[in-house]
DNA sequence: ATGTTTCTTCTATAAAACTAGAAATATCGT
DNA sequence: ACGATATTTCTAGTTTTATAGAAGAAACAT
């Protein structure tokens, strides 16, 4: 994961109707949940919703798909852990109050 | 860290040129650096530079600290790892590839 | 005291984001 | 085919953000 696409998964994790719903997918799994069910579960108006729900795909971090007339939605794990890879290797390479890694010692 | 925190932080790293900051700060460690050398190495213009660091600064992901008339920033490291520790319990419970964690379970 | 360096605040502008009602689209049931 | 359901796109208004030059403030040197 590069610099641009970091960017973009956190810029859409930090927006709080954004995180709530993230994690609302997170809780329920793999499964996801339809459109309908999250609206109600978070109480957004749907257009609102929709466009964040937008916003999480086109970073990769939710995955939507079609089923009739339902669009259910899922927390792309996958994309997450590669997040959380790139944030520890890139924005926390040094341990805090002191207890550094053995790679850090070429950073320091 | 509660959920508006997280946002706050997520928001703050969620722009390129702060994230690039950032990541600057984290290479140089702990010491950190003067407004003049971040401001030469990155090549952003001044007080835009200023908006960005009391943006990270805001969020307590950096640590301003004035020496005579130099301000030193430094990524603010604890801060981060609780961030990360937020993200990975709230946003991250079900491994991917299902290699969930056995407290993934009851999630799930 | 005056000027120089270092950084922040003021000011302004342009661009983007968030919001949400209304209209449109697509699917399903009958 | 028609109406009901589910979701997206259109449209528009308001609010934030990002940007950066210019002016200001604070500290240091001479």
């Amino acid at each position: 994961m590069d610099t641009d696409a970091a960017a973009l998964c956190l810029e859409a994790l930090g927006q709080p109707t954004r995180l709530d719903v993230f994690r609302l997918l997170v809780k329920v799994g793999e499964a996801g949940l339809p459109f309908g069910e999250i609206q109600v579960r978070t109480g957004v108006p749907a257009s609102t919703l929709s466009h964040h729900l937008a916003t999480l795909t086109r970073c990769g971090l939710v995955e939507q798909t079609r089923q009739g007339r339902q669009t259910n939605s899922a927390a792309a794990f996958a994309t997450m852990h590669i997040l959380l890879e790139f944030l520890t290797a890139e924005c926390c390479s040094l341990a805090p109050h002191g207890h550094a890694s053995p790679a850090d010692e070429a950073v320091a």
